[in-house]
DNA sequence: AACTATTTATAAGA
DNA sequence: TTCTTATAAATAGTT
């Protein structure tokens, strides 16, 4: 700016650049001291040399301008949206909580711990779920045992073993009555049999 | 500094005030910004006028001078603090999830939902359990049962109702045999029976 | 907002 | 670095 006018691009020489940055590092802090002090304006100027090192001016303090200035951009206050992220995340920690102590205490029931409390109608109720529960997970076994069988039925016919004259008809009855107990307890001993032959 | 030398102090006049703090404000905000130009420092400017607006002039932004600023002073770090709070709760978060999600699909195998994926050996085990539960809510129905009926008996021996001759003797055998089907729906008939009573 | 007399800031040199 | 100095830039007071 003087003695030759300055451009405003990065100074290459390093010399060059290091003696302005310390001239004009002076020469902004003094403005900006001037300026709030002059004008009672509240400034907070933070300056970091190209090699790190901090200079600073504020008026009144750098923690009530940086204070104010995160009021005025609440959105850009990192520390409010951390805060606000944390506030989210208890919340759903909660709830989850909440959802994970229900279903404990309702598998427990369901496996005959903790009954204490409950009464004598709570226990009908319970009842009824697992045994719907259990009549679901029989019908499904029985299906599951229909496919491994069929599966097993392919393979022997396929050939591999000639000599195995198994009676595969058992199998044909399963479809009817899975509901009775009698059936189930036939069903839940034949895999063990077949099984073995895979 | 021109026509008259500048007071360090406060302008009073408040029209000069304000020109004042608009033309001296313009040119701080030019000289920092010549100053990060030519010298690649990093600047924060922030400054609030005398009736609150802000102005402000970063580079290369207000978040990383301030976020480097605070480093520097480190015991202002309540981001970083923050930071592990929210790095610790995202881990609590995934493990009660990692918990919740596991019961969930326990319980729906329980009642028979989503059986599609278990093997024979799973359905096996799942029934296995199931029938446990069922034996010890069963046997803590007669329990209860047993003390209900026990208070109305009490109730009506204390006589409030003279002509009330139930025969609750048939409350004597229920100790034994829980584990069959048969006893076990002779004592789930009959609560509605004697509820009705109290 | 524009002008202008002066002060202030500062680039280059020592 | 610091001082010096010539000159550009900023700006107080005025219009």
């Amino acid at each position: 700016m003087v003695r030759g006018k300055v451009h405003l691009k990065k100074i290459e020489n390093p010399v060059h650049r290091r003696v302005t940055f310390s001239k004009r590092k002076a020469g902004l802090l003094k403005k900006a001291t001037e300026l709030s002090v002059l004008c009672e304006a509240e400034i907070g100027l933070i300056i970091f040399s190209p090699t790190g090192k901090l200079f600073e001016y504020a008026n009144p303090s750098m923690n009530r301008v940086m204070g104010k200035y995160e009021k005025n951009f609440s959105s850009i206050g990192d520390v409010i949206e951390l805060s606000d992220h944390i506030e989210k995340l208890h919340l759903e920690l909660e709830n989850l909580l909440k959802r994970t102590t229900h279903l404990e205490k309702t598998y427990k029931h369901m496996i005959g711990e903790d009954l204490g409390l409950l009464t004598f109608k709570d226990l009908q109720r319970l009842e009824k779920k697992i045994s719907l529960g259990t009549r679901k997970i029989h019908s499904r076994k029985a299906k599951s045992l229909t496919l491994e069988n069929a599966n097993l039925f392919k393979k022997v016919e396929e050939g591999r073993c000639r000599a195995c004259h198994l009676n595969i008809d058992i199998m044909e009855g399963v479809d009817n009555n899975w509901e009775t107990d009698a059936a189930t307890q036939q069903i839940l001993h034949q895999p063990n049999l077949n099984l073995t032959l895979s």
